[in-house]
DNA sequence: CGGGAATTTGACAGTGGTCAAGTGCCGTGG
DNA sequence: CCACGGCACTTGACCACTGTCAAATTCCCG
């Protein structure tokens, strides 16, 4: 949709579909820094350039604001900022993964967030009702996930089949997995307590709930 | 000042002084997720608690806003809101350097934007006039920089001793750097063409300039 | 001039990266 | 409907970088 380093006309607010961000080395290493969903606002840059490339991983729908309007209007400018709120939380949450988390964690993270009703980590329980698998569409190539987390593919594959293994999860096709056993995926995240101390309740991946919600 | 997990009910901006932000994993890792300098803001959060703990570094000057005023006020969270754009970039770069980067990158991209006149990539031509040191006062200890850039304190201390080891540094006491040779520093950090090719221009690392003049 | 904490340094191990084959999925064309 | 080709993915072997654990050493402060 728009490189990095291009002239930054526009602030755009995503209505269907996903978008990522990512920034580019001089020597090709590349980073995903955000994976944008329904809500999101990308294009955001404090200099007349964007600081990161846009692109689509499916079909999508935007909104496109002027940036100076954007800046102009109260309601729009409130909107937007209660949606960077909530993007910066999970950048937060995603520093976090990637200045700390193991591999496996990495992945399992990131399968948590694609959860459907997902995101919500203070886990609502056992698994819902039942031990009902779950199906995920991924949307990404192994090179996209690998980008995003800060990993190559073949570790990003490695831990998939690592998951498979166990029975974790069961492949259908390239990008469609289920999620036999939620709740195990979720204590791999490393983002809760497994020792037997029960309800501790606090769990430090807060707003990663609300990012796509809104 | 404030941990996460609390009622989130004032938004702060720093006058003077410096500001880190970090978030705990249930096991003890911790994340610095972010260094607010003076201008920058913190508290901001999509919940109503926050989502990461803020401690100061030296002495601070701050700005308490409530969190309904500062959401209410046009004036308000029109200047917050640029602030957070700046930082917004700011987290961009910081999540390339933890995705991407090799630990002796991390160091030297931090060794940077502790300059002074700092941050700004687009390398402004060789030295300033003529060779001169540039002394840098660190006020962070191993293990803050290491919870920062995601690598262990003994990493960091390596890469230190390495830069002194070449030359390009020398340590005053174990807060204080001086750096020989800010040139050599900079093509060390990964964001920056190195070969042949001149005056290439187009750096990634953007927004870093503004974070802290604004 | 001590005492304790922060830092440095060393030896070693492990995770994840690199390079190189395989294998499977999927769309195209026969 | 089936064969083919290419690309994405998987798997394996190997290795480098960084983490871990354990001393020394330095610095800072009383």
């Amino acid at each position: 949709m728009f490189r990095e380093g291009e002239t930054a006309g526009r602030i755009y607010q995503l209505v269907h579909g996903r978008v990522m961000l990512y920034k580019l080395l001089p020597d090709g290493r590349r980073q995903v820094v955000e994976v944008i969903g329904p809500g999101g606002v990308f294009g955001i840059t404090c200099l007349p350039i964007y600081d990161c490339s846009a692109e689509t991983l499916v079909a999508v729908e935007v909104i496109a604001h002027e940036r100076a309007a954007a800046e102009q209007s109260v309601d729009l400018s409130r909107e937007l900022g209660a949606q960077v709120q909530a993007q910066f939380c999970a950048m937060h949450d995603h520093v976090v993964l990637l200045g700390r988390k193991s591999a496996l964690e990495r992945v399992a993270s990131f399968v948590m967030h694609a959860v459907p009703g997902r995101g919500v980590f203070n886990c609502p329980g056992p698994p819902r009702d039942g031990g009902d698998s779950i199906d995920i569409p991924i949307g990404m190539t192994r090179h996209e996930i690998a980008d995003y987390l800060g990993l190559t593919l073949e570790t990003v594959s490695r831990v998939l089949s690592e998951f498979r293994r166990r029975g974790i999860v069961v492949t259908e096709g390239h990008d469609h997995l289920r999620v036999n056993d939620i709740c195990q995926m979720c204590r791999l995240t490393g983002a809760h307590e497994t020792t037997g101390t029960r309800s501790q309740g606090r769990s430090s991946e807060t707003c990663a709930a609300l990012t796509e919600s809104a």
